[in-house]
DNA sequence: ATGCATGAGGT
DNA sequence: CCTCATGCATA
């Protein structure tokens, strides 16, 4: 049914890095625009919020009125057990270096905290404008503007840069051109390949995990393995634009090697074991996950006081929800060209 | 396939 | 502390 991931193992060291990624790419020069709402996400963060959102701005109030107060123990659930990972020694690739082939950071940024001072407000309007409104805050969820600004990817990626809604309203040039390095980055290119990786990936028989470690074994510069999740992601589009666009041409690499070393009946089966502590996934409650939702809706960026009421609220690490709020930015921010299109 | 987490790099 | 790219652990 579905794919299991046979094996995975790898990793690198948390903290040991190196200084990775020796080459350049360094040709940002983006010009990002400013980026519009985004129409529609795929998360339903008013799904039956009636009870939701009123939950949320009793809490919201309440966590604003009440702060502080001694809980008596906290029952976090956030054990992670940090683990010194090991290098799994036993695949025939390693990789040490850090994958972070791709982050380059611009120096322009320009996002703005909006009206960032009624938070008090927020609590009070919140209870009038829930109930009523019929569509309380499909607005405020989509993060109607929110900038960002981008890194480019590897060397040779796009320049033009338009972050995503770059509709390139057709223009496939056949994209033979080498001289364009500007042509990978249309969004449809992208869906494109990323279905067809999935399927000849598969006809090689090939698990994403596979393809994952494999990718070291192709040893190109500052690349180094990934994880099932990433490949996954890859396939599913749910990643950023400009991560799809760095991951394309290694995972293109990839696809032609395996084909042909398949061709000359070359297999190496692969397998290794990775036998170290394990992290516990810290599993938030669907109450309180109810309430960060709303919460979510009408603040995405609470300050840390927020953020430390909030998780005292609900009985959770004050980093839990810290975490949460940065993970639901990104879950808006990534492709599903549901922005784009 | 996804939820929560870590870490690098930037402010 | 944020954003991003990624990953481990899980459903």
């Amino acid at each position: 049914m579905m794919s299991m991931n046979s094996k995975q193992a790898f990793s690198m060291h948390p903290i040991l890095h190196e200084p990775k990624y020796p080459h350049l790419h360094t040709s940002s020069e983006a010009i990002r625009r400013a980026c519009l709402p985004a129409p529609q996400i795929q998360g339903n963060i008013f799904a039956g919020f009636d009870e939701t959102l009123l939950r949320g701005a009793e809490a919201l109030a309440a966590v604003d009125i009440v702060s502080q107060k001694t809980h008596p123990f906290k029952p976090d659930a956030t054990y992670h057990t940090m683990s010194s990972v090991s290098c799994t020694p036993t695949s025939s690739s390693v990789h040490l270096h850090h994958p972070s082939v791709l982050t380059t950071h611009h120096p322009h940024h320009h996002h703005h905290q909006p009206t960032q001072g009624l938070e008090g407000e927020l609590l009070d309007h919140l209870n009038s404008a829930l109930p009523l409104g019929g569509v309380p805050g499909p607005d405020v969820g989509s993060t109607p503007s929110h900038p960002h600004s981008h890194m480019s990817a590897i060397n040779h990626m796009a320049h033009h840069s338009q972050p995503m809604n770059m509709s390139h309203p057709h223009g496939l040039a056949s994209h033979a051109v080498i001289s364009g390095p500007e042509t990978e980055t249309d969004p449809r290119e992208l869906e494109s390949f990323a279905e067809r990786f999935k399927q000849r990936r598969i006809k090689l028989g090939v698990t994403q995990a596979d393809v994952g470690s494999a990718l070291a074994n192709l040893k190109i510069p500052g690349v180094g393995c990934l994880s099932q999740s990433t490949i996954c992601r890859f396939e599913s589009l749910t990643l950023s634009h400009n991560n799809m666009v760095a991951l394309k041409p290694i995972l293109e690499a990839w696809l032609e090697e395996a084909e042909r070393a398949q061709r000359e009946k070359m297999t190496k089966p692969e397998i290794y074991m990775g036998g170290d502590k394990k992290r516990k996934r810290t599993s938030i409650a669907a109450p309180e996950k109810r309430s960060l939702e709303a919460y979510f809706a009408v603040q995405p960026r609470p300050s840390s006081e927020k953020i430390a009421a909030i998780a005292e609220k609900l009985d959770l690490k004050k980093n839990v929800v810290r975490v949460w709020f940065c993970n639901q930015r990104q879950k808006q921010k990534r492709m599903k060209f549901s922005a784009t299109y």
